[in-house]
DNA sequence: CATCGAGTTTGCGCGGGCGCAATGTTCACG
DNA sequence: CGTGAACATTGCGCCCGCGCAAACTCGATG
């Protein structure tokens, strides 16, 4: 993927998207290796042009909880790119290969100070993450397992699949651990819930593998539609 | 409170707040009433000048999860201020008898836009806040409920606490419901905690009404400091 | 000061979902 | 193509914390 077809950049003007390309550092990781830990300091902005990342907080317990999942043209660690930040709230691990531009922090805080577009445009995106996690917020202290698994799934289902025979493929390489951490639950329970599912017919499962066969009645065990509460 | 004491203002230039405080508009509500509800149009921005604003989110089962709770000089529907967003995602309610500063939706984002100053304390503010939800969303998937509650508590003696005899006043009107919205439980295993740890000496508790005698046995019931995860 | 409603406490029962162990399965890699 | 480690499944037991009911207490209000 290239940098200018990243959702965030292609909305810059020309002269914008000059400058940040120019500034921009390409890197690379391996499946497995983490690009930077919770607690640490900042080092910079991060835009991912192939593969996927992963962003999670472990708890001193070890148990993991995912915060984000990034797709080719997301930005992640913006908060690098304004000022008073001191170090990563979460750490980011490399779920496949993958290739990332990225702009040292004193870097990307001259361009945001410079370019008032990106800056919005990254605000609004920190933004819109808020909000999504206000709603897991109330999801994961109000809704049961089941409802919070179910709309997990479908959450991730619009952020990055790829039709399949007769349904849709979750497009990340997702353990049942990585869900669990997803939904706030454990390994042993989102197992459970899956092979229920499958064997309704609604999912078809494998390993580190979801394909929904039936969006609807997903919906209907997440307990409904959900957005725009009234 | 005036204006100008608000940190967010406070740290603006002299031009910036005058202008500011030239299109501000003052509003008043009263106990209980709401000044916005979630899924509504947004409105505007608000920084509140007197009282306490609670901010949540009530799902279709009625429960309801508090996101923020808001005190003077604290500016809230920030999002506002910035393009894309469409409605409110969270409710307002006056806590008490309230008094704020209010900028019209247009007039906010015609601020933001003009003071790069501004645009970027609110999108600090912001990336605060997600920080805050983030770690909010971790505990409430894998800490239980007692260690949630305790540094619910610490939280909020942490952002609004006034010295009182042989404690600190965890200064905002809470009821168990609110306190349970607030950590993830229901309002009676918190009257079951308050209790034990009132026995305990540890906090002396009244009619939505906390007060911590000792801090250090609150930490220890959170399961210890947490902040800089390694 | 009397009243009423909101807020709180406490007992009791039970069930959702965690935790572990043992086994099975799949894929990556040499 | 063989092998081992990572991933997944399933049974079983138990406990945390929810949910309701009933009684109590405080404090705002007229």
């Amino acid at each position: 993927m290239n940098l200018n077809d990243s959702a965030i950049v292609g909305q810059l003007g020309a002269e914008a998207r000059r400058r940040l390309s120019a500034a921009a550092e390409e890197r690379n990781f391996r499946r497995g290796e983490a690009l930077f830990h919770q607690g640490e300091p900042l080092k910079g902005l991060f835009i991912l042009l192939a593969g996927r990342v992963k962003l999670s907080q472990v708890g001193p317990d070890g148990h993991e909880t995912i915060m984000r999942l990034v797709a080719p043209g997301d930005a992640f660690a913006a908060v690098a790119a304004f000022s008073h930040a001191r170090s990563y709230p979460v750490s980011a691990l490399a779920m496949t290969d993958v290739t990332l531009a990225f702009w040292p922090r004193r870097t990307a805080q001259r361009l945001v100070s410079e370019l008032p577009e990106l800056a919005g445009l990254l605000t609004e995106e920190i933004s819109r993450h808020a909000q999504v996690f206000q709603q897991r917020l109330r999801e994961v202290s109000t809704e049961r397992v089941s409802q919070r698994l179910a709309r997990t799934l479908l959450r991730l289902a619009g952020q990055a699949s790829r039709p399949h025979d007769a349904g849709t493929l979750i497009d990340f390489p997702l353990t049942r651990q990585d869900l669990a951490g997803l939904a706030g639950t454990t390994l042993f329970t989102v197992s459970r819930l899956l092979s229920a599912w499958s064997d309704r017919g609604i999912l078809q499962v494998g390993r580190a593998r979801v394909i929904i066969r039936s969006a609807p009645d997903l919906l209907m065990e997440a307990g409904g539609d959900d957005s725009p509460a009234s």
